[in-house]
DNA sequence: GAACGTTTTAAACGATTGTTTAATTTCCGA
DNA sequence: TCGGAAATTAAACAATCGTTTAAAACGTTC
């Protein structure tokens, strides 16, 4: 029963999945979801609890991590990726997931403290190997953000993905390998090279200027 | 009465979004709706078609571009990225569009038509100019989509950073102006260094390395 | 001022939702 | 085998939704 609760939640989001199309796919009674869950919201609780539980024993095992800092953030991308591109079984947990980014329930502070701080903070250190010394922390985390939104952009933004990218080279050019080696060869350039902060300098001058010749520009 | 729509629409969702809530902020009797647009998806498709046309007056000039391709794309990044993170009075269209993006309808696809994929083209170009010559064409799409995502991922993922992120510092370090910066020297270091392909060549050995290490480490 | 098309209003309709209820079936130990 | 707790079922309930309807109010024109 909590097999077909998640896809329809995956797919319908809270409000427009029924009880009725999760019991009839399950097979069971609508009042099986007040008898066993006492309420839909406590159904979604539950299904909640169990990606959870599920999440946990996916995590990365960081014995393999240690060895090159390069590799730990390409095998984090490539496992964060394949986390949400999941097609096959567990496709809708991801979509499940992004569902309650745009709508933050009670469900979700758990789902954060428990699964994505950690990670983030997994992200973190293995990209302070990779920066120069003395990195300021914002730099870190925002570095952390960036590869984070990159990876997810091709699950949340997957309806301008293919509508902007041929079908064809979708396969060939976009698949999950392609995409970890680009975002993490993205990284690493902002990160190993320390270029972040000579950039900001270079372009906090040329960005004033710019803002004030714009500026200047419009108000005439 | 479209003003009360926007909002509520971009708040509730669609089919949350109850007529009764909007032609009551907006004063008018639910019979309203109807007589005006028919349906309430007729009301939805008009909010659209007044996001689309405030779009269209908000290009960014591209005569100012013309001159430096580094100051073009942060110009690109800023101009979306506020857009994005607009919070006064247009931060339901974003809102609405981030909706948009998860259930696309019919709406959406002329919304991709007329006003993304022209920035999409607009970015390609830029960094074309930014990278070294004869860069193929996936490499920059997938640039751009990373630089896409990087942006979206402050109002995607705004209830994750708000969580991460300790929220002193996330007006200091994580405003506007810190985040365009930091996204534009990101695709600068990975596009202007062509560190992409030769990144994309080390790594692949390297990560073929890791998997087949990975999956022996796994099998047995 | 009367007539007529336009706009607004209150009320109700049909459909669908989550939830409850009471009756029925199933199951298992005494 | 029997009895009672547990589980399942069909039906109905109350609430809410989008939509419709017919009447009232409004404004313009002759």
């Amino acid at each position: 029963m909590l097999a077909a609760a998640g896809p329809v939640f995956a797919r319908r989001g809270f409000d427009r999945a029924t009880v009725r199309e999760i019991c009839g796919l399950a097979g069971v009674n609508v009042a099986a979801v007040a008898y066993y869950f006492g309420d839909k919201l406590g159904l979604y609780r539950e299904v909640f609890r169990q990606i959870r539980q599920r999440c946990q024993d996916d995590v990365l095992d960081t014995s393999v991590i240690a060895g090159d800092p390069r590799l730990a953030l390409y095998l984090q991308v490539r496992h964060l990726l394949s986390r949400v591109l999941a097609r096959d079984d567990s496709g809708w947990e991801s979509q499940l997931m992004m569902r309650e980014m745009n709508q933050p329930t009670a469900v979700f502070d758990e789902m954060v403290q428990e699964s994505i701080r950690p990670q983030f903070e997994r992200l973190i250190e293995t990209l302070s190997l990779l920066s120069p010394p003395a990195t300021p922390l914002p730099v870190l985390e925002r570095l952390v953000l960036s590869l984070v939104g990159q990876c997810l952009y091709y699950r949340i933004g997957a309806g301008v993905v293919k509508r902007l990218i041929p079908a064809d080279r979708m396969a060939s050019d976009f698949d999950i390998d392609s995409l970890a080696k680009h975002i993490t060869a993205v990284t690493l350039a902002a990160a190993e090279n320390g270029l972040v902060l000579e950039h900001h300098a270079s372009l906090g001058r040329l960005a004033d200027d710019l803002t004030q010749a714009h500026s200047s520009d419009l108000k005439p």
